[in-house]
RNA sequence: GGGUGAUUAGCUCAUUUGGCUAGAGCGCCUCAUUGACGUUGAGGAGGUGACAGGUUCAAAUCCUGUAUCACCCACCA
């Protein structure tokens, strides 16, 4: 069939991806080498579409994949749906807010079986959109994130924790969200710097001897003070410490203690302690034993606790009434204007409350110790390395992990509470119950559902049948995990900490971490800001290829990346320039009758050979680094400029089909991890074979003649030359003398791709000798012409004499003759060598345009 | 407050353990008009590698310091 002038990837992806998925290509096996590659895809979030970030993600992680299938490695790409419990739940309020109902319309369980409704409607929407990127995932082993077998590992990871002892249960602050009504782990609070006011309080002292100030950027929680704490060591309140002070607004007495956390250069050096309500005074509370009281409740407004003034107002509206009743009262002395850095919901924005609550809690310590040793022995390669560092900073400073959510959605925590003895918990796994009976002992279900990240902390293996199956025992650990640098922390570090717990070893071998892809204007992408960029629209403006190859083009682990549509746009052309080499050669053949088998004739061939030796190999080795930009470069490169501008130029003027075949045979496989889409699309209209492209064989190296080779590049620069000659003195279709075999046998060529008026060979030459080779080859133009190019002759001449007094300075130094290798040395030697020779010839010219 | 990264051509970015004349894409200038491709071909211009020191035969690369930007972490009331 004869190919179309330019590519139309709409003609052909859908297609092209439904032969793959018919022909079971994803499913890993080995073809003629047992060893085995895995990846498991991040799970996007099963409630929109996929954005620019999985585009990235998708683009990477099938490079990889389809690279080792062609290796013949049994190659797995596991794709998944997250459930993403809270971020779902956001999602779902919104959709319900739109219909003018909450979730307190309905019950947990009704919740839960609408959210995984809605959830259902998306799968379809974001598998095709994995489809359109081309992502070779294999279907049959997809994973959602509540499917039985996550569920049932989140279950076991709990059971063997509670057995460990590493899970706890305790009555501890945790970040509130009182928008959302559910508490957080201490990695999704983000903290902004907010203006507020520094309010200076007296607390008038119980025996009446003065008053104490405390400065607070917090006052409505004076009315669960419980103490006022100084630093021991401060003489300015040494008398004071034991004694008690009359805890205004309350009828409440409250002791004056001694602790050294308190910082007696900040505000009054005296502080006023809330255990229920800050983090730093719940510990002050523990160590001296003092009394907890929330004013604040878990819907944000004053509790009962407080007197009856303030009950039931918001914060906001407590801190205004509590300044206000102070005021009048003359106990604020002071006011200051301060920026400070305030907890945020990081999805709402509401002010983190930390509240008292009973939840479950991970000690984390002996699981981050095992971790960090396994990062410090480089057990796990890092890219970029720097990330290790950073993750073994962060375990260090780890703190206990609160995995209780107060929402709807989410895997529910199989603990159950005594009817009886409040703090008698027991696991049970009966979670659809809300009460079971055990030793005729009632108990009530924990309402509370898992943080998500504590059930895909086990992707790697659940998504493998740990501990039967026969996936993880063939692809665990996985090869890599490649995923956006932003989840390093909240997910990466806790895969490795479970994997290593659960399974005993690393859940990975390779841990590639991709940058944020930020807009045009390298500002963060979201909603909010409305400049959301769609993978899936540039999929469709540009063609699947174009966008994978557009966007890995110049990434590099780790960093941050503006989306360049000018890459995308050079990549579609790229792929038009495949299209029209598979045109070309399609012709030729079409022509030619019999193919003749791929043997080397002409020294064009043998250097085509000799390139595409080099980047075999090359290819090969930076994929294999997760080098992918690299690699990508590299493979256009040599199709475009090496085979397209020469190979298939010199093959104008005496054509080996055989090579051309073979050679673009062996392009299509070295762009198809990059391009699938069209290299199948390609290889399937030629109709060579009757195996796809997707399975075929990773190209051998063939083999080539280097000298062979070594004489086509010097015909090339040659040609190069007379080009440049040609335009910087406005020639037409100059003449060429020459004393050269070589030059001789090539002459066809010559003339053809240097625009060659007659090529002659003769004893004496006359006119402008080239320099770029060693052949004796001159340009036959007169004197006359050759004058209006001294200017540049002289120029030349100069860069030349710098350069040789440049590699001479080198030579003369004697610690880099002795320090230097000898390759570097011999390179330099050479270097000289040949701009001497060039300098003679320049300087010749130059003398006989100077006299004449 | 602590940490990490960045700073290279007009723009966006590469450059694996220090070693040829620091590269690419896009943009720009000049030319080519059609027999694979104008989503093309040929030629070209353009860089004190943020700044200041240091180590080395040799530094964009290693070290120290400075500046600017970005991100992350952090319980100073």
């Amino acid at each position: 069939m004869k190919l179309s002038k330019t590519y139309d990837p709409k003609k052909y992806e859908t297609a092209i991806y439904k032969l793959w998925e018919d022909s079971d290509s994803f499913v890993p096996k080995n073809r003629g080498n047992d060893g085995t590659f895995s990846i498991v895809v991040p799970p996007p979030n099963a409630n929109g579409d996929l954005h620019m970030g999985h585009g990235l993600t998708l683009g990477i992680e099938d490079i990889a994949v389809r690279y080792h299938r062609m290796k013949g490695e049994a190659s797995l790409l596991l794709p998944g749906a997250d459930h993403a419990g809270f971020e779902t739940w956001v999602v779902y309020e919104k959709h319900l807010v739109k219909q003018g109902k909450s979730r307190f319309d309905f019950s947990r369980e009704d919740l839960y079986s609408q959210i995984w409704d809605f959830v259902a409607q998306n799968k379809d929407n974001y598998q095709s959109q994995f489809r359109q990127l081309g992502a070779s995932v294999d279907w049959s082993r997809f994973t959602y994130t509540l499917d039985n077998k996550i569920v049932k590992q989140a279950y076991s990871s709990f059971k063997k924790m509670w057995d460990d002892g590493l899970i706890y249960r305790a009555n501890k602050l945790v970040n509130f969200c009182t928008y959302h009504g559910t508490g957080f782990a201490d990695i999704e609070v983000t903290h902004k710097d907010s203006d507020g006011h520094l309010w200076y309080i007296d607390y008038p002292l119980t025996d009446g001897s003065g008053e104490i100030t405390v400065a607070t950027t917090r006052p409505e929680t004076m009315l669960g003070d419980t103490a006022v704490a100084v630093n021991p060591k401060d003489k300015r309140y040494k008398t004071m410490v034991g004694k008690t002070v009359k805890l205004p607004l309350t009828d409440r007495e409250i002791p004056i203690i001694a602790d050294d956390y308190v910082d007696s250069d900040y505000g009054t050096g005296a502080v006023k302690i809330t255990p229920a309500h800050d983090p730093n005074d719940f510990e002050i509370g523990e160590r001296h034993d003092l009394p907890k009281i929330s004013v604040i409740g878990h819907d944000g407004l004053i509790t009962h606790e407080a007197p009856e003034e303030f009950v039931g107002l918001d914060v906001i509206k407590a801190r205004e009434a509590v300044v206000s009743t102070l005021t009048k009262q003359q106990l604020l002395s002071k006011t200051e204007n301060i920026n400070h850095s305030v907890a945020h919901c990081y999805k709402c924005g509401t002010v983190i409350q930390p509240l008292l609550r009973e939840q479950w809690f991970i000690d984390t310590k002996p699981l981050a110790k095992k971790a960090i040793s396994a990062l410090k022995a480089k057990q796990i390669r890092f890219y970029p390395d720097n990330k290790r560092t950073q993750l073994i900073a962060y375990y260090e400073g780890l703190r206990d992990w609160n995995i209780s959510r107060q929402i709807a959605w989410g895997i529910p925590i199989p603990a159950f509470r005594n009817a009886n003895d409040p703090d008698k918990w027991i696991f049970d796994d009966r979670v659809k119950q809300e009460t079971i009976t055990v030793d005729g002992e009632l108990y009530h279900r924990d309402p509370d559902v898992f943080d998500t990240w504590f059930s895909s902390s086990s992707w790697p293996y659940a998504t493998m049948n740990f501990p039967d199956g026969q996936d993880f025992a063939k692809f665990y650990p996985l090869s890599a995990m490649e995923t956006g640098a932003d989840i390093l922390y909240p997910w990466v570090s806790r895969m490795i900490m479970f994997g290593l717990y659960n399974t005993g070893r690393i859940p990975f071998e390779n841990v590639y971490l991709h940058g944020l892809i930020q807009d045009e204007h390298g500002q963060k992408m979201s909603k909010s800001k409305g400049n959301v960029i769609n993978p899936i629209d540039k999929v469709n403006q540009f063609g699947s290829d174009a966008f994978r190859m557009g966007i890995i083009s110049g990434e590099s682990a780790g960093n941050n990346r503006p989306y360049d549509e000018s890459k995308v746009i050079g990549a579609r052309n790229f792929c038009n320039k495949l299209w029209n080499i598979a045109r070309f050669i399609q012709d030729q053949i079409d022509g030619a009758g019999e193919i003749n088998s791929p043997k080397p004739k002409s020294i064009a061939d043998h250097w085509m050979l000799t390139k595409l030796q080099h980047l075999t190999v090359r290819s090969s080795s930076l994929l294999e680094d997760y080098r992918f930009s690299e690699a990508y470069d590299s493979i256009y490169h040599f199709v475009w400029d090496d085979f397209a501008d020469w190979f298939i130029e010199a093959s104008k003027t005496s054509a080996n089909i055989g090579l051309l075949k073979f050679g673009l045979e062996s392009i299509l496989k070295l762009c198809h991890p990059f391009a699938p889409f069209l290299t199948e699309a390609i290889w399937k209209e030629l109709g060579w074979s009757k195996e796809l492209l997707i399975t075929s064989a990773w190209p051998t190296i063939p083999e080539a003649d280097n000298s062979q080779a070594k004489k086509f590049e010097e015909i090339k620069q040659l040609i190069t030359e007379v080009r440049q000659l040609s335009k910087a003195m406005e020639l037409k279709r100059p003449n060429l003398l020459h004393s050269s075999d070589l030059v001789e046998d090539e002459n066809q060529l010559i003339t053809r791709m240097a625009r060659i008026g007659e090529i002659r060979k003769t004893d004496k030459g006359r006119g402008y000798r080239l320099k770029s080779t060693k052949q004796k080859v001159w340009l036959d133009i007169s004197d006359d012409i050759l004058a209006t190019y001294t200017k540049q002759l002289k120029e030349n001449l100069k860069e030349v004499q710098r350069q040789i007094a440049n590699y001479e300075s080198r030579l003369s130094n004697k610690g880099y003759l002795a320090k230097a290798p000898d390759k570097v040395v011999n390179d330099t030697k050479s270097s000289l060598a040949e701009a001497e020779t060039k300098a003679k010839l320049l300087s010749e010219e130059v003398k006989r345009f100077s006299s004449s």
